[in-house]
DNA sequence: AGTAGGCTACCTAGTAGTAGGATGTCAACC
DNA sequence: GGTTGACATCCTACTACTAGGTAGCCTACT
């Protein structure tokens, strides 16, 4: 399992620094050390390459979330770890892997789509959760359902990950993670 | 400077929709009805295409902005305006431009970073004066410094452009961009 | 005469994917 | 214990097609 996992890691850098669109199997091929017709004996196609991608990126996501979930951490201590796993993705140079994929959708197999969704559902799901906890705690003051403050920080956090790729300013997107959770805090 | 146009409208739908490395110019041919070959008369390189793209919507926001700022409305109408221009975007089935094209720009030209960067100063800029308007006419209420506001609201929107995209939740967009004004606003 | 705008025909490089063979491992069988 | 067959892994070689881009020609307008 040793080269199928070096032709995941290879791939996924590929997909989230350079888009489904954006890079080839020959590309894996040369980082990987083996011939492109071989890759084919490890996924078929393509997609059959970016769904196992998306399903793995899902399940670590998932690790991470309840890592930080069973953490014995106020809740704006668990936005601030959630931020920073993305904080680490930017250093790396890379986007979210469902990030990029999303803007890339149209040009997708449709077979790619639902576990797509089901990655943005999870996170907004679990954001959701922090959030009503954060609520019940007079933590947060919330101007909307935890729902909607869930997706407003997912949008918040992929979109600062992409100005950030445009404009290199990695402190402004520190400076959003910040303003995004101090926004949430009771005042005073 | 009929084709010329023609060719912009094509290859602009075509990134925003796909991204740069999802069309060709095969078909930007097929779409206006002449051949590839004579693209390159308008257009020699990929690059000079979409550079000239770039500045095109450039103008085109510049011009909207203008609009926007000379209109006799409050600043969290101005604001709702802006956002109203991401609305649209969301409707035809695109990306911003410039945020389609910021996730791929590990893969671009080093030649249109500048333009690109361009693009987002602007946004930051105009959206940074608008808060601060709105916040010496006592309307909003900011928790950091305008400029911090309007990068996190410019990432909010890009972001929820993106996420709409893989979800196809366009309710969620519209939602998110009233928390995001209704969170600027003076409290009761 | 020069230029703009279009064409056919072509080039080189790269795309995903396939065919079929070489090598090796491992387990079942006699 | 040696033989056999199934399967995994990787290869060379190739297909069919698309990519961006070029060469050179034709026509119409100024």
């Amino acid at each position: 399992m040793e080269m199928r996992d070096q032709i995941l890691a290879s791939a996924q850098r590929l997909v989230q620094q350079r888009g489904f669109n954006g890079f080839s199997y020959a590309d894996i091929a040369d980082e990987v050390g083996i011939r492109k017709a071989s890759l084919h004996h490890y996924f078929p196609t393509k997609t059959d390459l970016v769904l196992t991608l998306v399903e793995v990126y899902t399940a670590q996501l998932e690790a991470e979330l309840l890592r930080i979930s069973n953490a014995p951490s106020p809740a704006n201590a668990k936005l601030r770890a959630y931020a920073e796993i993305y904080h680490g993705t930017l250093e790396s140079g890379r986007m979210c892997l469902g990030g990029m994929l999303a803007t890339e959708s149209l040009t997708l197999d449709p077979a790619l789509l639902p576990s797509l969704k089901r990655f943005f559902a999870r996170n907004t799901e679990w954001l959701t959760e922090i959030l009503a906890v954060g609520h019940v705690q007079h933590l947060f003051v919330l101007t909307g359902s935890a729902a909607d403050h869930a997706r407003m920080l997912l949008s918040a956090l992929q979109g600062a990950l992409l100005i950030a790729r445009a404009t290199g300013d990695h402190a402004a997107f520190d400076m959003t993670v910040s303003l995004l959770i101090s926004g949430l805090l009771r005042k005073g």
